[in-house]
RNA sequence: GUGCAACCUAAUGGUGCA
């Protein structure tokens, strides 16, 4: 029974989850039972794919055999709902978990109070962790980073720093990724100058900055137009002992982009690869935009077959950086081509994408068109967002349409979509 | 004494603005 569990484990490891379930088919024949960490390593693999319902159907099989879930099998779903942002369903599994007479675990806590923080629920995480540490459970480093990120995320580098301030207390230790999440916080609040601050700080608790350390610092320079010292700091990195990654490297690239300076962006896109750091997704999705917002889509074209080449799979933004370029031309057969070719890649258009379509639309009078990508986007469970509303509304508004404009203001509201 | 759980931090795309 362990040699088929760590059997089966490696499998699903890889994502073989057809030849796992084979092997857990066999294991009655073998008189082998499967026990609760044969299921749970089947549940585990099954969210990770997302396919969540086959999941719990598989806990249900697992109960009817008279196997009952541990926590780490409880622990494994709220993760995945998490994941999929079922946060009400992993937060009543949670209560099973008592009700059943188990005791989550830190990781347990953890899993929820991620799932919180990435979805900006930074109120309803603080809670969890409050509710884990009355019920006797101690938050550990983990926890704490996952909370600091949170309210960094949410603008509140202050909270966070309280939040660093009572981890000291309780004799929890922050580590790199720490600190790195205080100064990403303390840098898109604007305290640049606050963050190079917190290196001095993480020296003194015997921690040394990192990639990630720099590589926030230098986006958060170059986002501020301090392109000299983006680079200064880009230039001191070999004298650390640190080498520049693709993130860094897309951090300057877009940059230079964005001031319309695409040959700059171009010599660097060169010299990453020329030092032996491969560009990714994002950068060329960064190369791209700068080359489509300058309407060069041969350049543009050219750089995506690049990219093809050297195995980078094109995603949702790609595309859409593409159709955007395009529709800014008023070539809007070729934007069509482009969705289309996407969608047959199985890549599915995002609000982002449906939004630059509606605006495009509104652009040329066509607001019927755009009205229907409205439609669309329900159909295929795409919630359209402010932004898209803004776009319709401001495309009505220049055209005169003023009762139009109100007419979309309201399904606007009757989606529970928050006008800004 | 061997097998199950949270991959916690950085870079890229859409509207409008005098």
């Amino acid at each position: 029974e362990v040699t088929y569990n760590v059997l089966i484990h490696g499998l699903c490891e890889r994502s073989r989850m057809e030849e796992a379930f084979e092997l857990f088919s066999k294991m009655d024949g073998d008189d082998c039972t499967p026990t609760v960490r044969t299921y749970t390593i089947l549940i585990s693999a099954l969210c990770g794919e997302g396919r969540t319902e086959e999941a719990f159907s598989l806990v249900d099989k697992m109960r009817e055999k008279g196997c009952l879930p541990n926590v780490h099998t409880y622990t494994v779903l709220i993760d995945g709902l998490c994941k999929e942002s079922r946060l009400e369903e992993a937060e009543s599994i949670l209560k099973e978990i008592s009700v059943k007479g188990l005791v989550p675990s830190v990781i347990t806590y953890n899993a929820l109070i991620d799932g919180y923080c990435k979805k900006g629920k930074v109120d309803s995480a603080f809670s969890i962790m409050q509710m884990m540490e009355s019920n006797g459970c101690q938050p550990n480093t983990r926890t704490y980073n996952e909370l600091i990120c949170g309210f960094c995320k949410a603008t509140k580098a202050h909270r966070a720093m309280g939040l660093l301030n009572k981890m000291l207390e309780n004799g929890i230790t922050p580590n790199l990724i720490t600190y790195n999440s205080l100064i990403d916080g303390m840098c898109k609040e604007g305290h640049i100058d606050n963050a190079f601050r917190m290196i001095d700080l993480m020296d003194s608790n015997g921690l040394v900055a990192d990639v990630w350390t720099y590589s926030t610092l230098i986006d958060a320079l170059c986002k501020d137009g301090r392109m000299e010292e983006a680079y200064s700091l880009f230039n001191s990195l070999g004298g650390r002992g640190i080498k520049a990654n693709e993130v860094i490297y897309t951090a300057l690239i877009d940059a230079e982009c964005k001031a319309g300076h695409i040959g700059i962006a171009c010599s660097l896109l060169e010299k990453m690869v020329s030092v032996g750091c491969e560009p990714n997704f994002c950068t060329y999705n960064a190369v791209l935009d700068g080359l489509s917002k300058e309407s060069k889509m041969q350049d543009a074209l050219s750089v995506m077959n690049e990219m093809e080449e050297k195995g980078v799979q094109a995603d949702v933004i790609t595309n859409t950086i593409l159709i955007s370029g395009m529709l800014k031309k008023g070539l809007i057969v070729d934007a069509k081509m482009i969705w289309d070719q996407m969608v047959s890649s199985g890549c599915k258009p995002d609000v982002f994408t449906y939004t630059t379509f509606i605006r495009a639309y509104c652009n040329i009078g066509k607001l019927d068109d755009a009205e229907k990508l409205i439609t669309e986007m329900h159909k295929e469970g795409v919630h359209p967002d402010t932004v898209t509303y803004n776009t319709l509304i401001g495309g009505c508004t220049k055209m005169g349409l003023i009762d139009q404009a109100f007419h979309f203001l309201k399904c606007m509201m009757d989606a529970k979509c928050k006008p800004d």
